[in-house]
DNA sequence: TTGCGTGCAAAGGTTTTGCATGGCA
DNA sequence: TGCCATGCAAAACCTTTGCACGCAA
């Protein structure tokens, strides 16, 4: 027989990403995130089932400044070619931000520097709105930060 | 007493990363590339100092896609608010483009967005002029070697 | 029943830390 | 002579891999 089995972890992380797709986590901290809602998945099947998102082209994963691999889910929605990805530093959480500018900057970039940028493959870096206003919150117990300085 | 001390070590490596200003050497990289060279130097010292130039501004750090510390030095010269940073996933030399659109790219997403970018910590990521043309290449020791102009 | 999925444990690789020794000022 | 710097070794981390067992189809 071929072909994916479909479990209960695959379910529930599924289900648990989908809820919150702009924040962006490793996967120690998305076992740990369900762990506190009473799913336990194995850290190792966490690991293993962000990569398969990734290859399916439904999650995206970068590095964060200090070197851990973060994904976030955007259930393979994305035209990512066309937008920014902007990651708050403050809160953690990824935007995509769809205008004009990007294309026109990687054609610009292309023309005049002759450098092909990935769009799906750069972030960048910055704060929220949300993070410039506020005291901020967030950041319980780490989760989903991806701060620090480069 | 107080204050740093000038040793072999720094002095070698200060000299080898001015000399080799585009590229993006991990701590084990430049201690490799330095015994090439005839120079030996301790990996946990290469770690420090690398740590050390980035405090001190004369170094940027990134990590790459496969979670890597890369470390370019610059000399301190950089107004790096100013323009991108770009780095090569081929060849992994980072790249300042200097460009009003940098600028007005800043702008933009914070007018439009609500967006503040941090042009220091934000990395673009593709593939610069030289490894388009299949010039570049990565050696077996990750060394970089892809010196175009941008 | 078949074979993919899971998760523990161990291995691999990078970075940090402890500490005795060496070198600059 | 005082400190700081160095580098080995070990610890601390994150991630991947091996393997026996469990579970979906």
């Amino acid at each position: 027989m071929r072909g994916e089995y479909q479990t209960r972890q695959k379910r529930e992380m599924t289900r648990f990403l989908a809820g919150h797709a702009m924040q962006c986590f490793t996967p120690e901290e998305l076992a740990r995130a369900m762990e506190a809602e009473g799913v336990r998945v194995g850290r190792t099947t966490a690991y293993r089932f962000l990569e398969s998102l990734c290859r399916q082209q439904t999650a995206r994963r970068y590095q964060d400044a200090r070197g851990l691999s973060r994904y976030q889910y955007h259930g393979g929605d994305a035209d990512c070619d066309r937008h920014f990805h902007v990651v708050c530093a403050r809160c953690g959480n990824m935007f995509h931000v769809d205008c004009a500018m990007a294309g026109q900057l990687a054609e610009h970039l292309y023309a005049e520097h002759g450098f092909r940028v990935d769009a799906r493959k750069s972030v960048l870096v910055g704060m929220c709105r949300d993070c410039q206003k506020g005291g901020g919150e967030r950041g319980d117990d780490g989760t989903s930060r991806c701060d620090g300085d480069v």
